[in-house]
DNA sequence: CCTGAAACGGACTGTGCAGTCCGCTTACGT
DNA sequence: ACGTAAGCGGACTGCACAGTCCGTTTCAGG
């Protein structure tokens, strides 16, 4: 199963990257043709790997949750509770801003691939943080994602950061 | 120019109506076949009023800014400036949040059509309350309009009533 | 090398859409 | 009532896209 021919498994990554640009730009009204010639293969090829268009797009919502996660792991792995939820979450905001069609693409395939594991870090690395006393303990993940997402969803344009911070300083203990 | 056969008024309307209806449920992706046989009509009359699928977006986009004027003018002429402010809040919020996909079609025709008006009035809707004592003399129109914005994107499902109330709240006096 | 399986890619199909056209119908002034 | 211009609507075109197929090319093991 995992034994990908060398030139297949190179198109495969060359298409992801490919559809994950192209999806974070235009959101998943971009095209497989335009995806396909992006990583400069025939459009059958991008059908062999994905039967459907909806299974490409599901593939590259579930890199972003991965990249996610990573960046969850890396907050876990710090030995300063506090500082690293802050730069999380500052990270995270950097990517999804970084990548606005991608929302739509979440959205559009309804119930999510690796949520789950998500959530689960994000929960670890907030209540970490509450503990070492660097975020108020009053506040709940779920309260902290929404914050966030209408700090960076209802700023003006190019202002993102600066509400991203007021609301981070608002999380401070 | 105004001299409009009776039918063809009759027409124009229901095409009007149907589209609201259709983009404010699927946003700007409803197809004009869609429109069309919703509004009992076929669809070369609605591309004989708009050459354009965009001309009809535009249009229903145009139709719903004088809705918003029109509760705008209505708190405007309210005796009680503070409670016409936080009503027309939450008509406006009522409004919004009942035609989803209408935010999209705002999107999808970038420079807005009657937009200036709209927030003129809203500016004056403001500061009247204002003016009463009724809402905090630091908050700005455009604060107004990204708080609630923010509060309403951002709740989770059935639960924007309840966020938006909590918004009013941090909004009075 | 040489061979067979794996992978390739572009021609092809089917569908759904925006936008056009034109023969038929209907409102309305006289 | 009737003539005519305004209005109608569906057949038609052209295009963009998702998804299929198959003759050709390329990898990899012996």
């Amino acid at each position: 199963m995992t034994e990908l021919r060398a030139d297949a498994r190179r198109n495969l990554e060359r298409v992801l990257d490919a559809a994950a640009e192209a999806f974070a730009a235009s959101g998943p009204d971009a095209s497989i043709d335009e995806i396909a010639h992006a990583a400069g293969v025939g459009h059958g090829t991008v059908f062999r790997r994905f039967p459907t268009k909806d299974d490409l797009i599901y593939a590259v919502v579930e890199r972003h949750f991965a990249q996610m996660c990573e960046l969850a792991r890396d907050a876990l792995a710090s030995d300063d509770p506090g500082e690293a939820f802050f730069d999380f979450v500052r990270r995270v905001a950097e990517l999804s801003m970084s990548t606005p069609g991608l929302h739509r693409c979440v959205v559009h395939c309804g119930e999510k691939p690796g949520a789950a594991e998500l959530t689960r870090l994000v929960a670890k690395v907030v209540s970490r943080a509450q503990h070492a006393g660097a975020v108020r303990a009053d506040v709940k993940p779920l309260d902290v994602q929404l914050l966030v997402r209408s700090a960076l969803t209802s700023a003006p344009a190019g202002q993102w950061r600066r509400y991203l911070g007021v609301v981070l300083d608002g999380l401070r203990a």
